[in-house]
DNA sequence: GATGCTCCTGTTAACGGTATCATCCGGGAT
DNA sequence: ATCCCGGATGATACCGTTAACAGGAGCATC
């Protein structure tokens, strides 16, 4: 097969099979007007010639692009992989692609992405989190596209929000551990203010044991997200120094759980029975340590599938209603 | 602030701005002839009127894109996910954007995201491993764009790769665990033709356990990936009732070989005492889990930045050689 | 026979940037 | 004065598709 110069294009198509340049462009488009014979001669032709659809064409011209624009703190983090994966599952199906950024833990990072993929017309744009640069809310207001936050329930979204409040969730651990007879209660991680699902639920830990009537000053800081089982052992480690007699401990997220658990081991301290261990996310990780892990499950996946269902009702014009997602304590062999 | 019904577009800024459009066009690009005073009043108009640069537009009339197209098995594995994180970081420097797809281990899929991708004449398209559908072969041998394969040495690729013999690198474990005094050792995963790695490393295994003159028929099913932790106990599970007498096991992943070691822990079977455990893919959990996981670590970061710096090559008319990987045995506490 | 309707096809004019080439200006070399 | 040259700017065409509108053919209805 010969190489050509240029690669074909729709009026090649048109010229060929005999037909105008908008009956091939018709012939393209699933539900069009349009010869069942004059459509299947045309996309024969096109195999033949060896076309390709020019997407940008079709984009620039329609005026919207098929991508929704979503940025995430880092694909490595299993629970945005899982929103992600469930996010694009769901609109795979009406032929939207996703345009995946990572901040990194860092709005600045977000602030540029935002910039860029707003370049592109997305249908929508989805990002994580309630908190964001001022240039960044900015943006993301005046534009005219459907944008959702999601892993938050803001108190002023930008547009819609998927998810919940971290500081109420976490309250729902403390309610468990003290409910189990847990006193002197510490909470690691979250220490970072850039990561805020993390300070929010640290904040969550103190205004819980608070209104308990209990000492909240037990925080440990673990470094910047995300935190690594190994972090989490070196964090229950200083927490054990700092603070020898406490009861449990609640962590930011299942990684550092399952670090904090790992050297209570190590120290000889038995889990659920000298300490008890919370941790935040349902990781798989959480799932086979011995003890299993007691932790909250946020629903990572469905909050993906639940933003998709939203952008598509904004999308064909039925209101678009925030979704409060319910996060779910998940009690097992760490905590008594 | 008023909305107007149209978005603004150069020609508004050049009328305010009292230049020509195509001076406002070079305003926008970084590197381009033009007063740097003329530039800072066009960007500032830019800025009071709200304008956002049009990429569809852009990408259009210059006929080429600012994507990197990228299909992954799935992006809840940590090993792909660092792949795409490298390869995001390395392309970011020069304004590249990944598009990204999940195959979900289906060459099906991948052939459809292929189809989808090529549509956007992206600068370069990255796949995971060297095995794909006949129709996804031809699309990409057809394409005049880079094509990259990753996490595998095919013997033929289309374009280029960046990867390593999963069989070879399974061979090194075999080697060491024979070395060790291993002898009755057995394979868990790949048993599923679709997962093409995970069936190459059996494999290999089977080769380099033929090679070393044993028994290469302790191969246990997990079924299709991915392979969770509880799906590796549950065929480690399997191995000990048919295989009582077994040495040691090599699992097709880190998660899998976990969920093997807290088996073995079940059934009060000391690690490596008793029975050796290997994995594969150096993935945190075989770094926590006690003991510690032999394993093999595919750079996969490394994968990502390598493939990144090969497109690049490409891309600036230098020549692109094929990267081979060389994955290294991390010997830890759970093989003697 | 006129009218209306459905189904299908065609013509034309964009969409918003950039490639290309032309032009203009000021200053140094000739 | 003339020429040349590099820096800066402008005019114009065009990238490949689709929106919008305009028919025409065939058939049923009045």
């Amino acid at each position: 097969m010969a190489d050509n110069h240029k690669p074909p294009t729709m009026a090649d198509i048109a010229r060929i099979a005999g037909v105008s340049l908008m009956t091939v462009s018709r012939a393209f488009k699933p539900d069009s007007l349009i010869n069942k014979e004059t459509r299947a001669a045309i996309l024969k032709t096109a195999e033949d010639i060896g076309y390709v659809f020019d997407s940008t064409a079709s984009n620039f011209r329609s005026q919207k692009s098929d991508f929704v624009a979503v940025t995430i703190p880092a694909i490595s983090n299993p629970n945005f992989a899982d929103t992600v994966g469930g996010l694009a599952d769901a609109l795979a199906s009406r032929g939207l692609q996703i345009l995946l950024g990572y901040t990194n833990y860092h709005m600045q990072n977000e602030e540029r992405l935002i910039e860029q993929f707003l370049r592109r017309k997305p249908q929508a744009i989805v990002v994580t989190g309630g908190k964001h640069t001022d240039r960044a809310r900015k943006l993301l207001k005046n534009t005219h596209m459907p944008v959702i936050e999601t892993w938050d329930a803001p108190s002023e979204p930008i547009g819609n929000f998927v998810g919940f409040s971290n500081a109420l969730a976490v309250r729902q651990m403390v309610d468990h551990f003290v409910e189990k007879g847990y006193r002197s209660i510490a909470f690691i991680g979250g220490d970072v203010g850039r990561d805020t699902r993390g300070s929010d639920r640290r904040m969550g830990f103190v205004a819980a044991m608070i209104a308990h009537g209990l000492d909240a000053t037990r925080l440990i800081a673990a470094g910047p997200p995300p935190i690594s089982a190994l972090e989490g052992a070196a964090a229950m480690a200083r927490l054990l120094e700092t603070y020898p007699d406490t009861e449990a401990v609640i962590c930011v997220s299942d990684q550092s759980a399952f670090g904090a658990l790992t050297e209570c081991q190590r120290r000889g301290r038995v889990v659920p029975t000298d300490i008890g261990v919370g941790g935040f996310g349902n990781f798989e990780i959480g799932e086979v340590s011995t003890p299993r892990l007691t932790t909250i499950d946020p629903f990572s996946r469905m909050i993906g599938q639940r933003t998709a269902g939203l952008i598509l009702d904004i999308l064909d014009g039925r209101p678009g209603d925030n979704v409060e997602i319910a996060p779910s304590l998940i009690v097992r062999e760490s905590s008594r």
